[in-house]
DNA sequence: TGGTGATATGTGTGATCACACTTGGAGTCA
DNA sequence: TGACTCCAAGTGTGATCACACATATCACCA
């Protein structure tokens, strides 16, 4: 007879559903915006105000919201409403010595964890990032990118140290878009990321640190000349 | 005419009154006992007890909950009830790893503001830790452990730092205590924080550095121990 | 004209209730 | 004796409501 267990084992190939909550499916999806840059730092993003735009209560938004604010990726703004965190060049240098510390640790340690098929993610996570760059196509860049080092960090161990790292460049994304824009900034960071490659290949773990953090230097370098290009910059004020 | 101006001004020794919310309230009590280990490893922290224990709804409950969750001071059980987190050698070594990275460069920061106040404090907080050894008051050991660490990291600027060391002591928290009980340890640790003073007084960041991962290595190697001699330390299983 | 006060709006906070889901154990039947 | 079913207890989740507080606006009065 067709007992529980013939079932079962006949839906090898059924994946587990996503049995999101709602809180969890609105975190979510307010992190990929504010980490892809689509919110403006200064953004409200009140309770009621997402509530009423995703279709829900406030209860699961307030859950939400307030994840994003431990993980300093919203801040209480002038009205108590919580707000896309603007970034000045103390915070954005502290941050730096903080991404180059952590991640620099990251890479040492994924180093031994690394396979060939870890570096064929890789080598396919650096042509979508040129391939974006030619098609125009910052979204594709920035998500390649990500790509790109979480999957080296990754292999790093458990998830503190990589969910602190993702909670570092949640802080960074709404201005990752706006150094992304200046191609000049990213040829020099395709032979950086070649590099790491490179390094990651030899399973050189001196290189392949010395690039992650070249890779954080000049993107902290370009964030700081545009923060002083565009001083203040009352975006969404 | 003494108009609001005037009658500020007559106001400068006020402070500000803490107008702290439930869940405000609840969150640093909660987070003072794990820092302190006075919750076991393996406890349960389910919404409706912990809010009859207080006295309130689960709502102010559930949003302190969910910030130690998010702080990874509290993990999710078995039966969904969030629960203290037990300790393996390997996220042992993780935050081992990032506490030396972290914890490194925030006293590397730190050392350009620490002036003669902030060394008098220091040599306080040292102080305590010696006569809490002497009075065998653990509590006040780590405490006054804490006080001493957390002082020299504020130094080091803004907030986000300091916010993630502190979010790794929560997590090794519950153990700190165990640890601490055996003196032969704090013989060691005591020499240690001595040659920290010594390094802040004389503003040499390198021996600064040496001496706060001496400490930080000395105490993986003593809870690595401890791990080893309970293994699986069924704790309030 | 300039300060004052009422008010409308928007904000997070907290209580209460209903619900879905998981777990464990008692009870039942083969 | 063993496996199965069912039920009770415990869990987080989400909706709805009431409330306290902050801010901005505007009418009002000296």
């Amino acid at each position: 007879m067709a007992n529980r267990m013939d079932w079962t084992a006949d839906t090898g190939g059924l994946e587990t559903v996503a049995r999101a909550t709602l809180q969890e499916q609105i975190y979510q999806q307010l992190r990929n915006r504010i980490m892809s840059g689509f919110f403006k730092p200064g953004q409200a993003l009140s309770m009621r105000s997402v509530a009423e735009a995703v279709g829900v209560s406030v209860m699961p938004v307030r859950d939400a919201l307030r994840r994003l604010e431990v993980e300093n990726a919203l801040v209480v703004g002038h009205n108590r409403a919580l707000e896309v965190p603007k970034l000045d060049a103390e915070t954005l240098m502290e941050i730096s010595d903080m991404r180059i510390a952590l991640e620099g640790l990251a890479v040492e340690r994924a180093i031994p964890a690394i396979d060939e098929a870890d570096l064929e993610h890789l080598r396919g996570h650096f042509t979508d990032m040129s391939e974006s760059i030619v098609s125009d196509d910052t979204d594709g860049y920035l998500a390649a990118n990500w790509a790109f080092h979480s999957h080296i960090y990754r292999r790093a161990g458990a998830g503190i140290l990589i969910s602190v790292i993702e909670s570092l460049w949640l802080r960074m994304g709404p201005y990752f878009r706006l150094t992304a824009e200046d191609y000049r900034h990213l040829d020099n960071a395709m032979i950086i990321h070649h590099d790491i490659v490179g390094a990651l290949e030899m399973g050189d773990a001196a290189a392949a640190r010395a690039g992650i953090i070249a890779d954080i230097e000049a993107a902290t370098r370009d964030l700081k000349y545009w923060l002083n290009s565009n001083d203040g910059h009352e975006a969404a004020q």
